[in-house]
DNA sequence: CTTGACATTGACATCAGTGTCAAACTCTAG
DNA sequence: CTAGAGTTTGACACTGATGTCAATGTCAAG
């Protein structure tokens, strides 16, 4: 598929695919036209990025994160001590962000619920509920 | 306790700490001498702001949030309808990026754990091993 | 009183993530 | 062949979060 089909799909804008791609953090063949084409994996592969980002990760680690990911799938041990420590130290910060936000979460939905609007805390799970 | 104290405890530079009472994230009472004054209480608030906004929530965002959790704690039912709404949509943003995190802190530790590196993983509970 | 550490405000700078626009190319449909 | 939609690269611009610097004020210690 060509860049505008997965942008669509993905919900993010060809110019950002574009962006993630200079950055490394993506890949893409190219048609004998010079276009971009992309595969079915590509679509996880861009959500991906685009949530990380959007979570606060620069672009820098999301690719150490899903390089990471791309060496278990392909089980290489590939992992040199060093490599494995700066990892772990990412490990932290990344659970101190879930932390927060799961703090956060929880007084949304308290609050909601203390407000008598849990009604709407039915959307977190059932997304389209005519908007 | 001033400025640099806070800064200190919290691992936030005065800088940021301007930037964010500038963004309404935050309040402060201000000596005679016009220095800012702070309470224990702010230590929590500084830290909480930012790790949210470390999460890529942005200042807007965070400032609703934590209005709303200052609301509960007062016990103010002030909640239309409206606001409730708009909370309901955050929180579908906020358990997405949680999510997000959590599929990529999985894949770390997993990855940590298959390239025998598990050792590692103690440092997510006792912070300082030694730094 | 002087010095040094810390505060204040405000301006300027930077970096990342995005939007937008332009000029040129490709392809499909009519 | 032509028109229109989609693509390419590249440039410029903006916003948000931060760093840094400058000029000035406050205060505690010597």
């Amino acid at each position: 598929m060509k860049i505008g089909e997965l942008a669509a799909r993905t919900g993010v804008t060809p110019r950002l695919i574009r962006y993630y791609e200079q950055q490394d953090l993506l890949e893409a063949d190219r048609a004998p036209n010079g276009y971009r084409t992309y595969t079915e994996a590509h679509v996880e592969r861009v959500s991906r990025v685009a949530g990380l980002v959007q979570a606060g990760i620069p672009t820098r680690l999301v690719k150490v994160l899903l390089d990471t990911e791309d060496a278990a799938a392909r089980d290489e041990p590939t992992c040199p001590r060093e490599v494995a420590e700066q990892l772990a130290t990412e490990l932290v910060g990344v659970q101190a962000r879930i932390d927060c936000l799961t703090r956060s979460r929880d007084s949304i939905r308290n609050f909601l619920t203390a407000t008598q609007h849990e009604v709407l805390l039915r959307e977190e799970r059932e997304p389209a509920t005519a908007v």
